[in-house]
DNA sequence: GAGTTTGAAACT
DNA sequence: CAGTTTCAAACTC
């Protein structure tokens, strides 16, 4: 960052001839001045003052770049957003995309020497694979180069920023370099699409996810983060990513530096965005361009910074879309490592072999796919969550190398991801399509921890009404009747909704009247199912007891004629038996019987699996359904909560890590109340203590409880807790709450995120100050957290 | 596809 | 906090 380093950096630059080739390209100082002290200025204005955004995660970066751009550019961003809808793809965009893309490709290994050099002239002095900037350097360097040129850009990008953001916080090491490529890409596109050097050179690097994020949707790939993914359509949903990337991406980055270089990012791109970037860019050279440029990309891999090699080749960042995909392990048979040559050559041509592949006759929209992000809660609740679409999943299908790899960084992605903000949920959305739709071709199941996406995929797979979504009238989609709302998620073309307000466009109103339903009951974004088992287990593998039957409703059902044996039951609707906290009457829920729980709640959370077992022969159908949704998301469930959530009440975040008070769940407390009102107060008290005694309580216990327990938000399991834990003292706490976080991310909303943007800004520097080395796993957990924390309503 | 049922969400 | 109304999903035909 010091100008002598930034001095001798482009010193050497300069020497090289390549520089000055560059140079004539675009000029690259700008983003150096960026990214020198001057943007850090910059950023502090903005607010960015935490840097543990630097530690943190891409994830981390890309949120606290899309608050810094809302809340700074909030005009813009929304102007922007709206014109983004509309103009999704801007041909400048993708030109810029382009260009940086050719010039990467031209610019060839000397640039990215170049443009590690020159960001190491900012951080610090680079070496042979170390040319790219380290991830610590970039993350110092990162937030500026955010703050100040990111927010113009952001602002002009909109989506496709957000995307290329998110796509850029995906990556570890060269989290770093391909931040800067983002910035770049960014500033160029803000400053109207003057090439840059060195945005090229990076974009080299990601210039594949820029790629994407122009052309709509993008992957993105945290092979190490695992958990990240992303991008979406608002700038705003960027900042929800929040992902534990950050907390798993620091620790994977630590086992595995060498692989967590890669992280990779793509986008498939759209007709739409195809014919944009044609538009844009002359054809030869796009096609080229981009073909050639992953060509040498791939070639020149020895050549290139090991950062690019392994991202490019590897393609890690498809890995996480593997995630998704794993499920749908068909994807990644299909696509594999070539997959990610053929999706760039395919994003260039126009449509990628993938989206025919998947649904030859679909060509699944970006926004399609936007919008259909899943919710985990939406996923948990119902079926519907087919509605994800499935095209959008075959669309993305991106192979990953490794397809194993994928599955497994896919579950701990899962573990640690957080719902980012509503274009982050669309992204979620498209995974979890993509789950749902690959749930056919389960073949990934070897994945093991994604045995919901499998039955999910199956589910959507087999649902013609995969794609089906709300269709609310009256409520605008601003209430919890909409599942789309309820779910954290924008509403999209499978919505058959009336006047509805759940979009983009209408961010504000939607992050407001979240808000004010939030206030009004903190928990009503949450997941209504815990469910410990499969995520427990899977992630925590800590829990083994905790089976699918000992997950409960949260807040327990009130079913009276449906003797919760119906969808009507949200209990049974999410596979789980009921408990105490049920005031159902006649209950003869299939998965665990409101009176059996209370009695034998022990029993049956150890047990529960059996219970499901036994339901789901009584109806198969049903049942498959409902444990799809419960089981096949585990990791839904991980996902983050709201980071929104957090953000209205966010201000207690930083307390609760640092306060070793634990989070009071209000709402557990009314929950428990309640339950123990109706239900014997007995019983209540002894599955309490149960929890708390047991090791294993935790799985079910907090979760039910969760609202009982605070610690839930603090509780990171097994993904999240390696983040967060070691950083996070306060979330020590409780060991019960690794359980706990991986119920609580399930429950959290994509939307939340949206209000964490808005929010975010502020508060998540508070917050991030406090956590600094925390993973962004641990700022979303955090958030969610103080939610809880605060009484909140109360 | 239309109408009914259902229970959660919202409201008072 | 309890009761009522509103709402949209789930279900039935």
């Amino acid at each position: 960052m010091d100008t002598p380093d930034r001095a001798a950096a482009a010193a050497r630059a300069e020497d090289s001839p390549l520089f000055s080739f560059i140079d004539s390209l675009s000029p690259i100082e700008p983003l150096k001045s960026a990214y020198s002290a001057s943007s850090i200025q910059a950023y502090q204005s903005l607010n960015i003052t935490s840097i543990s955004s630097i530690f943190t995660s891409p994830h981390d970066n890309a949120q606290k770049e899309s608050k810094l751009s809302k809340s700074s550019f909030a005009e813009f961003s929304e102007s922007e957003v709206c014109a983004d809808e509309s103009d999704k793809n801007k041909p400048s965009k993708s030109s810029n995309a382009v260009r940086l893309f050719a010039c990467t490709s031209t610019l060839t290994q000397a640039t990215h020497k170049i443009t590690s050099s020159v960001s190491e002239g900012t951080v610090g002095p680079p070496e042979g694979s170390n040319d790219l900037p380290q991830p610590g350097q970039f993350d110092s360097g990162s937030p500026d180069h955010n703050t100040t040129p990111c927010h113009g850009v952001r602002s002009d990008l909109k989506q496709g920023k957000c995307r290329k953001l998110q796509a850029f916080q995906t990556a570890k090491t060269n989290t770093s370099e391909k931040r800067k490529c983002l910035f770049s890409t960014e500033v160029q596109l803000m400053d109207g699409c003057q090439p840059e050097k060195l945005n090229d050179e990076i974009l080299g690097c990601d210039w594949d996810d820029l790629i994407s994020a122009t052309s709509g949707e993008l992957i993105a790939y945290d092979e190490d983060h695992k958990g990240v993914q992303l991008a979406v359509s608002n700038a705003e949903s960027c900042g929800f990513l929040l992902s534990k990337l950050t907390g798993d991406g620091d620790i994977s980055d630590r086992t595995h530096p060498s692989s967590s270089t890669q992280t990779y990012y793509r986008e498939l791109l759209m007709d739409e965005d195809q014919t944009e970037n044609a538009q844009l860019v002359p054809d030869g050279e796009k096609n080229i361009s981009t073909e050639e440029i992953q060509d040498n990309l791939y070639e020149a891999n020895g050549s290139i910074p090991t950062g690019y090699k392994v991202e490019t080749q590897q393609q890690r960042g498809m890995r996480r879309r593997c995630l998704v995909f794993e499920a749908a392990g068909y994807s990644n048979r299909i696509v594999q490592k070539e997959s990610v040559m053929d999706l760039s050559v395919s994003t260039c041509k126009g449509k990628s072999p993938v989206q025919n592949h998947s649904n030859p006759g679909k060509t699944p929209s970006p926004r399609v796919l936007r919008g259909i992000g899943l919710h985990l809660n939406a996923l948990a609740l119902t079926s519907k969550d087919k509605m994800i679409c499935q095209d959008p999943m075959s669309s993305l299908v991106p192979s990953s190398a490794t397809q194993q790899e994928a599955h497994g960084k896919m579950l701990s992605a899962g573990e640690n991801f957080i719902h980012p903000g509503g274009e982050l949920l669309e992204l979620q959305m498209d995974d979890d399509c993509s789950a749902g739709v690959f749930l056919g071709n389960d073949h990934d199941s070897s994945q093991s921890n994604s045995p919901q996406k499998k039955r999910r995929k199956s589910d959507n797979g087999d649902d013609g009404e995969a794609c089906k979504r709300c269709s609310c009238k009256k409520s605008k989609c601003l209430k919890l009747y909409c599942e789309c709302f309820a779910a954290g998620v924008y509403c999209s073309e499978p919505c058959s909704c009336q006047g509805c307000l759940n979009k983009p466009i209408h961010e504000e109103i939607v992050l407001s009247t979240r808000k004010q339903i939030e206030f009004r009951n903190p928990l009503a974004f949450a997941p209504k199912v815990i469910r410990m088992s499969d995520a427990g287990q899977d992630i925590t593998g800590e829990d083994p007891n905790n089976t699918p039957a000992s997950a409960r409703h949260k807040r327990g059902c009130n079913c009276k004629k449906s003797s919760c044996l119906k969808k009507y039951c949200e209990c049974y609707q999410g596979g789980v038996g009921c408990s105490s906290n049920c005031r159902c009457e006649g209950c003869k829920n299939t998965f665990g019987k409101r009176d059996a729980a209370v009695s034998t709640e022990a029993e049956e959370m150890k047990q529960g699996g059996e219970e499901a077992e036994n339901c789901g022969k009584e109806k198969e159908n049903d049942l498959q359904k409902a444990n799809a949704q419960s089981e096949d998301h585990p990791f839904l469930e991980l996902v983050p909560i709201t980071p929104p959530f957090d953000v209205s009440s966010s201000l207690l975040k930083p307390p609760n890590f640092s306060s070793a008070k634990p989070p009071r769940p209000t709402k557990a407390r009314s929950n428990s109340s309640r339950s123990s009102s109706k239900a014997p107060g007995a019983v209540h008290s002894q599955k309490f203590s149960k929890i708390a005694n047991s090791g294993l309580n935790e799985e079910m216990p907090d979760i039910l409880r969760d609202d009982a327990s605070p610690g839930n938000c603090v509780k990171t399991s097994s993904p999240n807790g390696k983040r967060v834990s070691p950083p996070h003292n306060a979330l020590s706490v409780s060991p019960s709450r690794k359980g706990g976080r991986k119920l609580i991310l399930k429950s959290i909303p994509s939307f939340p995120s949206l209000i964490g943007d808005a929010s975010s800004g502020s508060s998540m520097n508070s917050s991030e100050s406090a956590f600094n080395t925390a993973s962004p796993l641990a700022l979303a957990s955090y958030s969610y957290a103080c939610p809880w924390n605060q009484p909140g309503p109360s």
